[in-house]
DNA sequence: GGGTATTTGTCCGTATGTATG
DNA sequence: TCATACATACGGACAAATACC
């Protein structure tokens, strides 16, 4: 940034003269470089346009400047070691680059959770619809919006989730946000209103539990069953509001039993206890008969539904929701009567004709069938190379499976292992908060990116990488 | 939702058939809606098509249902008092709208702050790098994404900060966000490792204050005179944190001079304080020289500094961004290295290419212009008609001025009078903490979404409303 | 605007358990 | 004990209607 002082005696011409000289010396502009043009600069400044030509000619007459008639002035080229070529600016990029090519390279087959297959993204579709919504309302583009996010995808959204999922809403009720993440912290200030412990399932979803730990919330670990949470442990400790993921625990798989949610349900309404209920993936269940979210069971217990549109549709959108019980409603319109929203405009818009116009539902079919094939495919590749060397957990449902690997290896040499083998398996052990709880022999494996021929090999080189 | 119980002996295809007649009788289906295919249905509740079939048909005998061959199955039309139609779904809907058309009918001209004029929003080209961006997303797979935000796009802004402020940083700084208000939440979780209390200039933004509130921050009020936030105050205070907005000050209009911004340097190196820097519209200045941000005077002192895309280019973008000081860098690492961005791949690097590509820095120059003349227009209207019935505030830089009214009324006669006019003026009293120090006659008008001849007519008006 | 892939109601047959004579 | 009829649940084939390119 140029700037000049007219306080201190020195003429304004030479205080432009050195400031540009030292951008030029430094490295900071370099050769070629456009400058501003005189008009521009002289405005910016509020000085004189012939000031700036001053400073201007006396850089041109020396070198440092040259000038393209009715064009603009330049950078001019320095002959010797002047300049301190700083080479830092370009330096946090190459370094990204390089890591990320090495990440490519070293491994060939990756099971990361949470990168979906770019083949099945309805992407004609999306772009067709943006653009329609685009030339659609100018209006709506130059102000905030509505705060909560816009009435009608709040109300798609209600139609959704009443029939998918068996919530039951108003729109007043859902709160849209840039990610399950950002709503979580929203949530975390009307929280923070009636408790300061927040019990959590263990091992659960280390981005969310640090969520709530950044928050300033005591996090209380609470042990997962096969048929989710333990609710005698959470009834005997001190928190009143615990975060679940009923349709399909992670990372265990669990999917909870109608007599848990029961139960669960029973203790809130008892201590008038919040339940976080995430529903992250309830749309990818594969040969088990659906279970209404918590939410929808019981209209007296304190719930916050969360769901979201990134895992199934695409990551990149940032788009998730929460339905606040009614309770919580006026803590949430005292707190946040006056945020923006955090999700464009476009990007609402278009969600809601995509929804309205059926195209979510399609794509929800497509893509359970999408994923079933691959899962089967893990599951009988895994089957057939390993017998019953390893167990395998959570198969009924999601985009992940962990397994437990029945030999001397641990975590970390069951990850380096397959590393050598150019496969990436996911430690589990983040996911823990009491960590001497895990049995140090689990991995997660998440098959979403992978092709069906890609998981085959990959199952084949693990089954070498553990057990040749 | 439609669920099925295994457990109780009851046929399926009775338990759905019940299921389907209640959810007609009260209502919630209503009539011609089309019911999911016979396949869908079985597909989703993992049974048998038949079985489906068999409820539908049963339904259909009644006249519950209709069939439209190879088309699918139709909520039927029932005759007779046995359908309990609520309306409750579509009453929110019905209530939002009629309150959004009143707002509309009742002012002719809205002097709302925060609201651009469409007419200069560069949406041809934008649209045009949008399209080019989204092929480009879905070829490269894009997933979560960078959680601070795109290394290009931070690239870009370091370079514009520099440029355009003064500001020096490297990418590793800057965190992208959804929203001005997103980052300071971000921010809070880092502010509450060091303190828990805020200085925040009184009168200042509402909402901002609102987001530190929430976040649980004890917010100390500190007073503005006419060159800033009084720093003397300040130091008295216990806080260790500060909120300023020194290029306009919010809704005072006031700009730090240089001597208040060493002074207040000079107290965060002191006390080793934070300073939260929001240059929210730092583009807008009329007839007066640019100051460099505090955040590039004084490298030795913790200033985060706050900049946004909404105010000058789109509002229902949703980007801002903030950069740390290197001493908060650790902190922000440990805090938030497992969360996801809030702003869509998609808007970053079209962002970054708009930036790249020069139309940011012409857009900057193109607004100036535009605001200037609306701003001047403004001025010389309300010269004309009120001569010195009002003092007028902060008229050099901004999409916003407050004026004192000299007369008997306070602040709501003054917006309940306008409002009779048909013109919305806003009030400044929500901004004031110690609302006993304001002084009830000023009103804040923003200018951004009217032209110059809505101003020139809203300004007599005014006149009318207040001195006839 | 016409060809193609997908969706959908419809009709077909089959398997199993239970009640009946 | 065996044959029969019935209720329930499941899966495949077909042609019309629809969506997509």
């Amino acid at each position: 940034m140029l700037s000049i002082d007219t306080i201190i005696g020195r003429p304004i011409y030479t205080q432009l003269y050195w400031q540009i000289r030292q951008k030029i010396m430094s490295g900071e502009w370099i050769v070629n470089a456009k400058l501003p043009s005189s008009r521009q600069l002289a405005n910016d400044l509020q000085i004189s346009r012939n000031t700036v030509e001053q400073a201007y000619q006396q850089l041109c007459a020396e070198g440092y400047l040259y000038s393209k008639s009715r064009q603009g002035y330049y950078v001019g080229k320095l002959e010797g070691p002047f300049i301190n070529q700083n080479a830092c600016n370009t330096s946090s990029t190459v370094n990204n680059n390089i890591s990320c090519s090495n990440e490519k390279d070293q491994y060939r087959y990756d099971f990361r959770y949470g990168k979906l297959d770019y083949k099945y993204v309805p992407s004609k579709i999306w772009k067709k619809l943006m653009i329609q919504c685009f030339e659609e309302e100018v209006d709506k583009n130059v102000s905030y919006g509505e705060p909560q996010g816009e009435i009608g995808l709040r109300e798609q959204i209600m139609k959704y989730v009443e029939e998918y999922r068996g919530v039951k809403c108003q729109p007043e009720q859902i709160v849209i946000g840039a990610g399950t993440l950002h709503c979580l912290g929203l949530l975390c200030n009307i929280l923070r209103q009636f408790t300061s412990t927040v019990a959590f399932e263990d091992p659960g979803y280390g981005k969310t539990r640090a969520v709530l730990h950044n928050a300033g919330f005591q996090v209380c670990p609470i042990s997962v069953e096969s048929d989710g949470i333990n609710v005698q442990e959470l009834a005997n400790s001190e928190a009143l509001a615990v975060y679940v993921t009923p349709s399909h625990q992670f990372p265990t798989g669990a999917i909870m039993s109608i007599s848990k949610r029961l139960q669960l349900l029973e203790w809130a309404v008892r201590k008038q206890a919040i339940i976080i209920e995430d529903d992250y993936s309830c749309h990818l269940r594969y040969n088990v008969r659906p279970i209404p979210a918590l939410q929808g069971i019981s209209p007296m217990a304190n719930v916050v539904y969360f769901g979201n549109f990134s895992k199934p549709l695409l990551p990149s959108l940032r788009i998730a929701f929460m339905i606040l019980p009614p309770s919580l409603l006026n803590v949430y319109k005292t707190l946040y009567r006056t945020y923006n929203t955090s999700v464009p405009y476009l990007y609402q818009r278009t969600l809601e004709r995509f929804m309205e116009e059926g195209y979510w539902n399609r794509h929800l079919r497509r893509v359970l069938q999408v994923y079933k094939k691959k899962h089967e495919c893990l599951m009988q590749s895994l089957k057939e190379q390993f017998c019953d060397l390893i167990a395998i957990h959570g198969n009924n449902a999601g985009l992940f499976i962990t397994i437990k690997v029945n030999s001397h290896l641990f975590e970390t040499d069951l990850i380096q292992r397959a590393a050598g083998y150019g496969v990436r398996v996911y430690p589990v052990s983040e996911h823990w908060q009491r960590i001497y709880k895990y049995d140090r022999k689990t991995v997660l494996l998440g098959y979403s990116s992978l092709d069906l021929e890609e998981i085959k090999q990959a199952v084949r080189l693990l089954r070498k990488a553990w057990f040749d």
